[in-house]
DNA sequence: CAATTTGTGTCACCTAAGTGACACAAACGG
DNA sequence: CCGTTTGTGTCACTTAGGTGACACAAATTG
């Protein structure tokens, strides 16, 4: 496939958030790196990689023959922060900004 | 150089965010490719390219010979987006988030 | 007008990261 | 216990996007 629909850095950064955001639960299981290669139509090897960067973060453990499951303790992500966020796409929704440029602008208020 | 420090896509979104925000207001004037280069230590091509990119989008507007100027109509982030942004950027620091884990909540929250 | 500035285009080259197709070891489950 | 599931590792191959070093055309400047 020439072009990724999805690259190993994406699919990272989405259980990432599903995970810092205490979307999914210490101790959950997530979909076996098949699962996710078939799903999102990437090689077997580029579902993998995502899961090892969730591993280097610790967000996940992986264990061959048992699954993947997030880690202990991995909701990193502040109440008050899920709450903004809340409040800051719905704004965002109705105003119909996109996406793209309310992350941009996240990470220019940042520094 | 092997791992540059920037690169073309990260500056792009960098331009971009000072754009969409309006904090770089509408015929302001960018540095040049070079200064740009220099500065960030990357490739004259590379400073280019992202340079390339924000005119795809029509952000800014490139002419040899003069420089690169921020388009008429640029400032697309809404007002109230910009206020939700601000506040969430001061919850988030005051607790410590880490900006990643926040940037992986939004697309979260986004869907 | 002439020199400079600036964005653009091209060249050969290198590396990170994608691909499919395997193989293997550990854990699980009937 | 034995077959299946699951994460991991490797192979050769392709592609996107970096690199430095140029050259060129258009706009600005003195």
């Amino acid at each position: 496939m020439s072009t990724p629909p999805q690259s190993s850095a994406e699919i990272y950064e989405q259980f990432r958030g599903l995970i810092t955001s205490g979307e999914l639960g210490a101790g959950e299981r997530l979909p076996t790196v098949r699962q996710v290669a078939r799903d999102l139509g990437v090689a077997l090897g580029t579902a993998a990689r995502a899961y090892k960067m969730l591993e280097s973060d610790h967000l996940v453990v992986s264990r061959t023959g048992a699954g993947t499951t997030v880690a202990a303790d991995s909701a990193r992500l502040s109440k008050d922060a899920v709450v903004q966020i809340r409040k800051l796409v719905a704004s965002a929704r109705a105003n119909d900004d996109s996406l793209d440029d309310v992350i941009s602008a996240v990470r220019t208020a940042w520094r």
